[in-house]
DNA sequence: TGTACATCAGTGAACGCGCGTTCACTGATGTAC
DNA sequence: TGTACATCAGTGAACGCGCGTTCACTGATGTAC
């Protein structure tokens, strides 16, 4: 069967990246083993290093795509705002802090299901894990500027804006590590946590 | 040389317990093996199964006894005060969203350095961590509501204690997690979160 | 208290397994003329 | 445009390694009398 086509060839590369997304944040970098991804991406063991160097190489990139598509989806959700009502932020929060996040990590926020694997990788994932974080600070302090500049309470200066970033993203990760963490043999604990930090996340 | 004393038997699972829990808590249960492990522990690999059914076995248990310490010194600290100014739960903010908390994981707060290891793990293992998590929160409970019966402004029911107790906790953890993971690429990045966190995480 | 024997913690080698990575091979694609 | 050959993505077996776990062995401790 091969050679192959080289349109075929990226369509094969992003398979196998789109797969390593979705299994990195379900299952842990580690947890996931180069046989596995390949079969989740249709192909087999050993074409992994047509296409990377090595694992580290290819979590390093998976890192950057899945805080790209993370940050998509949220931007999208701030634009469109179909669902719930309210100020962006708010359904930001709202989505977040969901049962349907916490239960399908898969597709969610890397911020959150890559904050320990992260750490305890290369270089070059840390680095693609601390943009990604940059980026949705990035993107929470200027929706804080927006609101703030559109609502009745006057203007918030950038290092305002930069700081309630933070805080609202240290306060979703924390909740949603935390729910995942005790989801299984306290429900309701975990349930607690994501209703309690709903409310109170952007105080 | 062997065999050995019911205490000398005692003491070498003890010292088993205390390294793993330093290197669980530092590199992630995976990441460390029951040959390192024993080694730091002064035994030989083999020698293991004497103490323990498995290693997950083993990380039950560590997760049990790093709460209790854990739990141990934040509640001395709570009650001596000697270091910073200010009420307990300002203390332990301080302490918790420190530079030198972030930098020792080994011996920190088990709560942040196992709360992705724990969901991955046995039952058991999970049930050990979520009963941590529950001291924890029924520590910080505890703390809001004495420190508002002490202070001016009037009580706190014991739901508003236990929903501060939550914020509190996914505060610092969420800080401390993110805080670690992006440490040695943005350290400027990571003391921001700190500092940021640390200034509000009581409001 | 003293003796005789069973127990069992520690040792270190071995087992089996799964991992990341490498390799020889295939044959359709890409390219040079 | 057509032909001839080099390229190289995919395949699946193999390699080497480290892991959790097991094992036969040792000899001091614990125990029964």
């Amino acid at each position: 069967m091969p050679r192959i086509t080289k349109e075929k060839k990226a369509r094969n590369r992003q398979n196998i990246v789109e797969a390593a997304g979705r299994m990195f944040r379900a299952q842990g970098i580690d947890a996931v083993g180069i046989a596995d991804l390949m079969k989740e991406a249709g192909l087999t063991h050993g074409g992994f290093y047509n296409h990377f160097a090595s694992k580290d190489d290819l979590a390093a990139e998976v890192c950057n795509a899945s805080f790209a598509a993370s940050l998509g989806v949220l931007r999208q959700a701030v634009e469109e705002g179909d669902v719930p009502a309210g100020p962006p932020l708010r359904r930001v929060v709202e989505d977040y802090l969901s049962a349907e996040h916490r239960d399908a990590p898969d597709g969610g926020c890397p911020s959150a299901s890559l904050v320990i694997d992260a750490g305890r990788h290369t270089e070059a994932v840390q680095r693609s894990y601390a943009a990604g974080v940059e980026g949705y600070l990035a993107g929470f302090a200027g929706e804080f500027a927006r609101e703030a500049g559109e609502g009745e309470d006057g203007e918030v200066t950038p290092e305002e804006a930069r700081e309630r970033g933070v805080l609202l993203l240290s306060r979703m990760v924390g909740a949603m590590v935390l729910a995942r963490a005790v989801r299984h043999v306290e429900p309701e604990l975990s349930d607690e946590i994501l209703r309690t930090c709903r409310a109170h996340a952007l105080d």
